[in-house]
DNA sequence: CGTATTGTTGGAACAAAGTTCCAGCCAGTT
DNA sequence: AACTGGCTGGAACTTTGTTCCAACAATACG
């Protein structure tokens, strides 16, 4: 019985998968997605794979891991008593910054599924619905229409962090895209054609709350 | 001038980059997205490297290719004349069937941005927009809700596919997700206890079509 | 008090993948 | 007939995730 608490305590830089996960999330943040390996890591906490690998299954498992500590704090984060859907925009915001933050996470949740961390998202979310009088049978389809579309926005997200790489200028690769895109055809793609000029300006963030207006108003006429 | 001509005829074998993408997508719709390597590649088409790296940039180029590949006959195979809010169900619904027919197609456009698969989705639903009266201001959210959302649904079942692995039983997998969050406790899960019920047995298409007709209700409030 | 056992470590080694390099081939030109 | 340049295929390099194993620490046991 005793031998539990001596056992955490055998040495004072014991090797654990919290310390293994936080190391990973140092890496992620600071050097970016592909700059975690397990070459990194051993490096990064003076030891060999075979030690990580005592505390971890596989590098899935760590990103896995990785992504539930980010998630977990966004999901608890909204105080108690707030109205429904004024709740539900603010997780969506608080999964918004914690994505911009820490881009690999909208990788990790829009590639991997039924982790954890999306289960957390669902309860959050789907909670909110039902406070929010959503009849029963919609009350699935609305969740999943929320959580996939904000799985949506995380992928482009992510892609986004890793083509525009750290350090370089997010409008200039911007500009860019847009340019291509005015250099089309205006008779075959008109449509991308208007919107190139709004690319440069526009806000990631606002736009991502109103795609989450425009389901909370859909939502809205089922009642 | 006349040597265009003859040089696409040296050989009867000759590679191309046509004949490559085509190859990759027998890999990937046959043997999953992981079983598409070069050395599949070059024993497929009876050669090396080498002469592969001749016709394409790299693996992500080719990806990019074989996606555009997909959906290109997705975007153009609603007919003209259709109902712009039903045009883009038919067009979403498109989606969602090659993404099935083809997973590898969903973790491509989720996970890799602005590619020119993407534009062509943004323009078929935009333009549809468009022709709905949907305000100028709101046509760029609403195209990038419905993008987005799609490219949600998109990762996730690519996602699945890859973990459901060929061959494997897909209800027998969802059964093993509900068993696990019947498990949680409902105080603290309650949204995701009820769900659960409803997963074996819930549609995936049909769960995406609701979704869509979510959004459009929403943009429908615009008016 | 030593010895066995269990949990834990770190380094060497392996396999598989993407990619590069290069010597040669083949059709067309001079 | 020699030459040129687009194109080919195989060998080889690099990087990654992962496995294996000999050694070490700490506790349990005799």
């Amino acid at each position: 019985m005793a031998t539990r608490k001596q056992r955490t305590e055998r040495r004072a830089d014991a090797l654990s998968k919290e310390r293994i996960v936080e190391a990973a999330i140092e890496i992620l943040d600071t050097e970016g997605e592909r700059a975690l390996t397990f070459r990194a890591l051993t490096q990064r906490l003076a030891t060999g794979p075979g030690a990580i690998y005592w505390h971890v299954e596989n590098k899935g498992d760590l990103l896995a891991a990785a992504t539930s500590h980010v998630i977990a704090h966004v999901m608890t984060d909204v105080p108690a008593g707030t109205e429904p859907r004024e709740a539900i925009r603010t997780m969506a915001l608080g999964l918004f910054d914690a994505i911009d933050a820490h881009p690999w996470v909208g990788a990790q949740l829009a590639g991997e599924p039924w982790q954890f961390a999306m289960l957390q998202l669902f309860e959050g979310i789907g909670g909110r619905l039902m406070a929010l009088g959503v009849p029963g049978s919609a009350q699935f389809d609305a969740a999943s229409a929320l959580v996939n579309y904000a799985l949506g926005v995380a992928g482009q997200n992510a892609a986004n962090a890793r083509l525009v790489a750290p350090g370089r200028d997010r409008t200039a690769f911007l500009s860019g895209v847009a340019d291509q895109w005015v250099q089309l055809d205006p008779a075959e793609y008109p449509f991308v054609h208007q919107i190139a000029k709004q690319l440069v300006g526009h806000d990631d963030r606002d736009q991502f709350l109103a795609g989450v207006d425009l389901i909370l108003a859909g939502v809205g006429t089922l009642g």
